[in-house]
DNA sequence: TCGATATTTCGAATATTATCGAATAAATTG
DNA sequence: CAATTTATTCGATAATATTCGAAATATCGA
């Protein structure tokens, strides 16, 4: 009954498809941009015509890119009146980051956390 | 001339295209799962016949995917006889887990890194 | 309710990607 | 060097994605 303090939790089947659409996402250089936009704005977002303004691409062109964006959750978006206001989907974002972590460093010891640098910076696992 | 210990190093501009090509090869789920397949016999890879066998795809279809994820350098490829071994780059996976995190965590601080969970494990950033 | 503004949806052209059989290439072995 | 094994490249097709002008929708304020 009482499980053992070194228990582990059942290895979990991870779906493919659902990483990989987001990455799909992530996978255009506009996107991408947008995605830096608005995480440079976070946690107010972006209205809709001032990331326009800032990539400087047709309206409707943007508004796929968006909802593209939207449909794999990476951004919310609430109205404000006239505006639509996105904003980037931190939950999203840190499932997506916590996934790549968990393939590389965790569940294969691939790239140890001392490698992953950036600018500098180091990081390591915790635990 | 002496550096102040709290100079900060100047903001690097990172170009997003080489970051969205990335992405975008791990866009597809048969490209994410052969991906997990050489993280998983990592650091020995796989021939092409045995991801072939996994996955149970054509020769020619699992040879353009492999392809493409040659030419963002996430995996490497050196022959055996008439073997080719593909394996996991672990330099390049680093390098898009690094700047991933950068963007969700160090730069803007959108996501923190107590909410980067995979399957009850946490991460925190070391500084 | 009309006009102005913000943004999406529609429709259609173009470009890119994915797929896979057949032909080709590279390495090994007899 | 011929036969065999392994994997790529070629060529063609189908599917999907990107782009953007024009039309439609939503909200607000006069």
């Amino acid at each position: 009954m009482a499980q053992g303090r070194d228990t582990k939790p059942a290895r979990q089947t991870v779906n493919s498809l659902r990483y990989a659409d987001m990455f799909s996402a992530l996978g255009t250089e506009l996107r991408l941009r947008i995605m830096r936009l608005l995480l440079s704005a976070h946690p107010d977002g972006m209205v809709a015509g001032d990331i326009q303004a800032e990539l400087d691409i047709p309206d409707s062109t943007l508004s796929h890119h968006l909802d593209k964006l939207r449909q794999e959750d990476l951004v919310t978006v609430t109205r404000e009146g006239t505006y639509l206001r996105y904003a980037a989907n931190t939950k999203t974002l840190g499932d997506l980051l916590g996934f790549l972590y968990a393939e590389c460093c965790t569940r294969n010891r691939a790239v140890k956390p001392q490698e992953m640098v950036w600018m500098g910076k180091q990081f390591r696992r915790e635990r």
